[in-house]
DNA sequence: AAGCCGATCAACCGCAATGTT
DNA sequence: CAACATTGCGGTTGATCGGCT
């Protein structure tokens, strides 16, 4: 047996909604509340499919919809929670108030995941893109060193030793993501009002379908990096250097990205243009 | 001025989940 | 419990706009 259409196609408009249909709906809802959303066209008059009303209504017209430019911290919120739920945009958008699902997804579509990608994190899995920053053949280079205790001396003068003990941190890795997953699940227990301490069992990615652990990997390798390394200044945590900073709401989307960029302080061309690698 | 092109976002489509009979 | 109806969701499309040549 077929699924039954939606709505009779015939006699039913589609595209734009104008503002006579607008008000038509919003005057309905407002007195009779939405209820069944197949028959609600026909009782307000609307040569419209009930799916079409609802998405209407939904997306635009309801009342506690909030337009306009996407705030840092929504950004901030958005990336963070896409980097556990993926594309379950529903789920991102109930944790933004006044913001819907198809916004959202736009927003990321459009903006969010271009500049992830242009500052060399991949959105889907939101690890850092080492092949574009060619940050792995760099330090596989150095690593390989025969001689590598005396490389390592000389390069921590020249290198943020931050930066040396994360590569060392990352590079061990099939999937760098893990570090920063499980980083970024262990923050995310209660987004956006609070921290739980307390690890997430697994991830699901609507990608793919495939579930992954995030096993707390932070603890192993800092056993590798020790072997090298002097410790992590106080100041340096991947949370800060990964994501974007939490501290300082008026902190727009540029800047935060020159903050975890200020860590890539190493070895770049002297003709790259780094505000166009990093800026939006 | 006209055409092209990329960005944006409202709206649609198809499927899955859930509810109802 | 099965069949059907309804709702929710995520991916995709297409209209529109502005910038560029």
């Amino acid at each position: 047996m077929g699924r039954s259409p939606c709505c009779d196609k015939n006699g039913v408009k589609k595209g734009p909604w104008t503002t006579e249909e607008d008000q038509k709906l919003i005057d309905y809802i407002r007195f009779h509340g939405p209820g069944n959303w197949r028959i609600l066209p026909k009782n307000a008059g609307l040569q419209r499919c009930g799916k079409s009303c609802r998405l209407r209504w939904t997306n635009y017209l309801r009342p506690d919809i909030k337009r306009g430019r996407f705030s840092f911290e929504e950004e901030e919120t958005i990336i963070q929670l896409h980097s556990v739920m993926g594309n379950k945009w529903s789920a991102i958008a109930g944790r933004l108030p006044g913001r819907t699902d198809n916004e959202i997804k736009n927003h990321w579509n459009t903006h969010i995941r271009k500049r992830l990608v242009r500052s060399g994190i991949d959105p889907v899995t939101h690890s850092p893109r080492l092949d574009l920053l060619d940050l792995s053949s760099l330090l596989g280079a150095l690593f390989n060193q025969p001689n590598f205790s005396s490389v390592a001396t000389h390069a921590s003068s020249l290198l943020n030793p931050d930066v040396l003990r994360l590569a060392s941190l990352l590079f061990p890795l099939q999937n760098p993501s893990q570090v920063y997953a499980s980083n970024l699940d262990q923050n995310l227990q209660t987004p956006v009002t609070s921290v739980s301490s307390q690890p997430q069992a697994e991830c699901t990615t609507s990608t793919n379908n495939e579930t992954s652990s995030f096993e707390p990997m932070n603890a192993r390798l800092d056993d590798v990096a020790d072997v090298f390394l002097p410790p992590l200044s106080e100041s340096f945590d991947l949370d800060s250097f990964m994501s974007t900073p939490k501290s300082s709401p008026q902190q727009n989307s540029l800047e935060a990205e020159a903050n975890y960029s200020n860590y890539f302080d190493f070895g770049f061309p002297e003709n790259l243009i780094f505000d166009d690698f990093m800026s939006i």
